[in-house]
DNA sequence: AGCCAGGACAAGT
DNA sequence: ACTTGTCATGGC
C-alpha cells in the first residue's frame, strides 16, 4: 500500500507501506517483457513504456510519468493498493513459506492484461525463461503496434486476427503456434472473453480457460493469477512441484487460501535461487 | 553435445 | 485414474 507519493515533472517517487523490490517482481518469470535498463528496469505494459528505479526496499521511483498515467496505469499494474504485510503475516505463519518469503521479500504480483498473460504462459509451457521472452518479443514485433521507437505494444487479438502457421513461424514458437492460434480464434468468437476473468468465480474462470487448445491446468492458473486478479490461482510447474515434495513430503500442502499465488511465487524463487532437487 | 525448459495431449496401461 | 512418448526450438 502507499505511503507516500511525489510527482514532478521527472517522474513519481513511491514509497510503500510493504515493499516493492523491482528486480525480484520483474525476473521472477510472472512477466516477460521487463528488462534492465540504466539503473533500473524498463519494461512495456499496458500499452505503456515503465522505468522503474528502486530507492530503497520501500520506495520506487517511476521515471518520466505523469501524475494521470501513474493513477490510470501503474498503481493497479504494481499491484500497489493491495495490503502485502497483510498477505505475508497470514503466509508466514507456515514455516516453510517464511523461508522462502526472506529470498523473495518484496516481490508484487502484477495485474496484467488477460489477453497477454494467455498468449504469454501458453507460449511459456515445456518453455525456458529467454527463450519465452524472445518469442514474445518476435510476437510483439510482428503484430504489436510501435509506441516508440523499436517499442511495441503487445496485440490485442483483433490484431492478430489473420495469423496462421505461415504468418507465425516469425516466432518460432514451434509446437505452441497452433494452441495460439486457437486462443486467438476462440477470443474473436466470444467463446472466451478475457476481460470477464476477473469477474468470475475462480472455478468458472478456469474451466473456461481449459476449453483452449493447448491451456491445461499451470497454464490457466497462471493466467488467473498474473492476468485476472485471481490470486487464491496456485500455478504447478516443474519447480514448483519439485519445491512441494522436497518441502512437504507425501504430506499435505497447507491451504495458503487467497494468496496462494503469492506463496508459490515465493516458492518458485525460492526453489530456483536454490536450483533445488 | 546433450539435457532440459513456468506443459499439454494422446495413447497406452 | 495414473504413466509414457511426443511435440519445436534453443538456452545453458
Amino acid at each position: 500500500m502507499i505511503k507516500t507519493s511525489e510527482f514532478s515533472d521527472k517522474g513519481a517517487l513511491i514509497s510503500l507501506y510493504d515493499g516493492f523490490n523491482i528486480e525480484l517482481s520483474c525476473e521472477c518469470g510472472q512477466c516477460f517483457r521487463f528488462t534492465p535498463s540504466g539503473n533500473g528496469y524498463e519494461g512495456i505494459a499496458q500499452g505503456t513504456v515503465f522505468h522503474l528505479e528502486q530507492i530503497d526496499s520501500n520506495t520506487v521511483f517511476f521515471k518520466d510519468i505523469t501524475r494521470e498515467d501513474f493513477e490510470k496505469t501503474a498503481r493497479r499494474y504494481f499491484d500497489l493498493d493491495r495490503d502485502y504485510n497483510e498477505a505475508n503475516e497470514y503466509l508466514c505463519k507456515d514455516s516453510i513459506i517464511k523461508k522462502a518469503y526472506e529470498s523473495a521479500k518484496g516481490i508484487r504480483i502484477f495485474n496484467q492484461n488477460p489477453f497477454e498473460a494467455l498468449i504469454s504462459f501458453i507460449i511459456s509451457q515445456n518453455n525456458n525463461i529467454p527463450r519465452i521472452r524472445g518469442i514474445i518479443e518476435r510476437l510483439c514485433e510482428a503484430f504489436g503496434t510501435e509506441i516508440s521507437k523499436g517499442k511495441y505494444s503487445f496485440p490485442n487479438a483483433d490484431s492478430m486476427r489473420d495469423i496462421s502457421e505461415e504468418n507465425l513461424s516469425v516466432l518460432r514458437a514451434g509446437f505452441r503456434s497452433k494452441y495460439i492460434i486457437d486462443a486467438v480464434g476462440k477470443v474473436l468468437s466470444g467463446e472466451i472473453r478475457p476481460e470477464m476473468l476477473e469477474s468470475l468465480p475462480y472455478e468458472d474462470a478456469f474451466n473456461m480457460l481449459l476449453k483452449i487448445r493447448g491451456v491445461g491446468p499451470k497454464v490457466a492458473n497462471c493466467v488467473l493469477l498474473f492476468g485476472a486478479g485471481h490470486m487464491e490461482a496456485f500455478p504447478v510447474d516443474v519447480w514448483i512441484g519439485r519445491a512441494l515434495k522436497a518441502f512437504y513430503g507425501d504430506g499435505p500442502v497447507p491451504d495458503f487460501g487467497r494468496f496462494g499465488g503469492l506463496a508459490q511465487q515465493y516458492l518458485f524463487v525460492y526453489a530456483r535461487e536454490n536450483k533445488l532437487i
